[in-house]
DNA sequence: GATGAATGAGGTTTCATTCAT
DNA sequence: CATGAATGAAACCTCATTCAT
């Protein structure tokens, strides 16, 4: 059973699950949709199969088990996220700068891949417990770069220090959290207008 | 594997959920904790009525279905929710108090029923089309419940026009929905003092 | 999920497989006969209830898993195998006397039994481990009675001490495991004149 | 999971049973080892390739099949024995030493090749319907040139003629069969001396 | 000669629900 | 009111085998 490799090589990520993609992508696309649509435990090994255009025995031949699929699911999104935040926060910028284009960027990106975040935020559980410690220690990385973000600005006295910076923090996260339940793109704000109103509501909430 | 129930009130023995109580109540408080323990599809007929001390027959005699259990468990969290947000908001005070207000208390209930909140959030996508509307419905009326409270103090200049008023409604409902995922009642935090600090949080954003 | 209850009360001992008798012991009969003819791992659930005219749910009723019914028959076998030997052992009569009759009996109710015989000594290492200790030790106390009787006749001086005693009864269990490799009911010889013969070769193999 | 397989004769390097031999030794050697600790069901070709250190398409290229494998088994460990009992049985000597012999090689050459045997006695029935056929037919063989000692010493007075020479094979051989649930290497007999042993126990039955 | 991706049938087990008692 | 035996569909997963390369 050999994991996935991940090569670049896609072209213009036109088609959908349907041909020319290598297997185990058409299975990780299906599966990502699925998965977000209607829950991981609604969400049959043989749907996700089926809309990949593959049989039963190819899925297993690329996944250990569908536990495997999701597992893959998190590495992805967890290391988008993370690989965006160290570059933002890592500019040389006032903090205030940083954590708003920070707290900007998440949301946005957030927005972009909605069904990565449903799933990430609903299915953590479903996951092995293994791999669950596994996924909250990597968030737990994500989150406490984001808070140094936030303790930096309290110290240089720009930010106010009246709320526990862990607290601030799942502040913002919640409402990341909460998009999936309530963004719609075909709705009135861009996912550009929502992470700058988001990050807005953030700075205004520490001002000091 | 049946959990001990831990409410005082059962009489002169320390008996455990198997006693005094009826058996409806009994079956609702067992499904409420498996559900927000395990989630809804993880958990089957037979650990609810295990854990209840009553057979599946008798759950069939009293909820047309295991999605009627989940539907139950849905409608006291909305009543009580509603409720108490009537209360708060229709008291006499300025909005920046009654917002205020409303806002701890919704987090303190939210803390202090944290199963059901796990429940609310994560398994709504499981309830049956139809009453998947009725929620829906239900918890938008509470959402604009809210938002009047915000829009009152925007245009009595009390709180900033920046941000949408919805926006920001689901800005704090967001921190709510994140609560159970990371509050644990023995941490170092009241439910009463992450209240406050939420509210603060929100308060402290819509200055104008 | 019940355990199987054992009465006795099943009349005649007619029909098969097909009515009247309750589910569990018609669900036991159809294993006993399939496992013995196909071997436990090329006998599939499907083929059992089948034979039994059930559904799956039902066994799965009653048995906790394919296992448990294998289990289930060697528990059978054990405990009638066992009180056999210790009513024979126990007898009031000269060891050599007790011994020829142990030896006799115990291959007569082996080609009684000779499906259960089957399954005994080819699917030990189809259970569960912590089932297979279990067995292996039921089985060795069996074994030890058996041997205590040589052993007694050896100190005596009625039986050569050539050999070890414990070797020489896996010598005679050795002919009762290979039974059912070369027995036929419709053959030449009656269960109890193959029983005689192999009492008599034990006991002439123990001669002085 | 690979095992090491443990030959002094690899060459310079302590390498493993991937090197030096041709692949279908490699083969064979792993599926004996496998169907013996697991039996033929248990057994996944997959398991046989990893341990062979080959590939799923050279084992198809050399074999047929899994049955092919185990086909190819039986067909070495047939031949051995009838080699060794055609030899031991042709000698120049008395009947006594010659069936003495006889049963004592059998039982140190069962020891020696333990998997062989265990193979041998407990997957027959996982064989195709005509390789089970062939395999009977030569095993009767087998049988026959035993059993062919044993009348000729009752034709001649040496044996007792109580017991029919068909039911004496029998008896012997299973205990060979029986080896394989009981003897261990590292246990306090020597090969020699088990066979030694059971030949005793044969000879002594057939003491007139 | 050898690979390994892919197949497809079949494996065991789970589970919400029904119904005669 | 309440039981629990029984159903039947669907769940996840395994595996011997094939075939284009």
């Amino acid at each position: 059973m050999k994991r996935v490799e991940r090569n670049g090589r896609t072209g213009p990520y036109g088609a959908s699950a349907c041909a020319g993609r290598p297997v185990p992508q058409r299975l990780l696309a299906a599966a990502t949709r699925l998965f977000a649509d209607q829950g991981y435990d609604r969400t049959s090994v043989q749907e996700i199969v089926e809309a990949a255009g593959v049989t039963k025995g190819a899925l297993y031949h690329y996944f250990g088990s569908k536990d495997d699929l999701l597992h893959e699911i998190y590495a992805r999104v967890l290391r988008q996220q993370q690989e965006r935040l160290d570059a933002v926060a890592g500019r040389d910028a006032p903090v205030e700068q940083r954590l708003r284009d920070a707290a900007a960027d998440v949301a946005v990106t957030t927005i972009e891949n909605l069904d990565d975040t449903k799933i990430f935020f609903r299915s953590m559980h479903q996951l092995g417990p293994e791999q669950y410690r596994r996924v909250r220690a990597e968030r737990r990385r994500y989150h406490e770069r984001f808070r140094a973000l936030i303790e930096e600005g309290q110290r240089t006295g720009v930010f106010s220090r009246a709320t526990p910076a862990d607290l601030v923090v799942d502040y913002h996260f919640g409402s990341l959290h909460h998009l999936g339940s309530w963004y719609r793109p075909d709705g009135p704000m861009t996912p550009r207008e929502v992470g700058d109103h988001l990050a807005d509501l953030l700075l205004r909430a520490l001002r000091p």
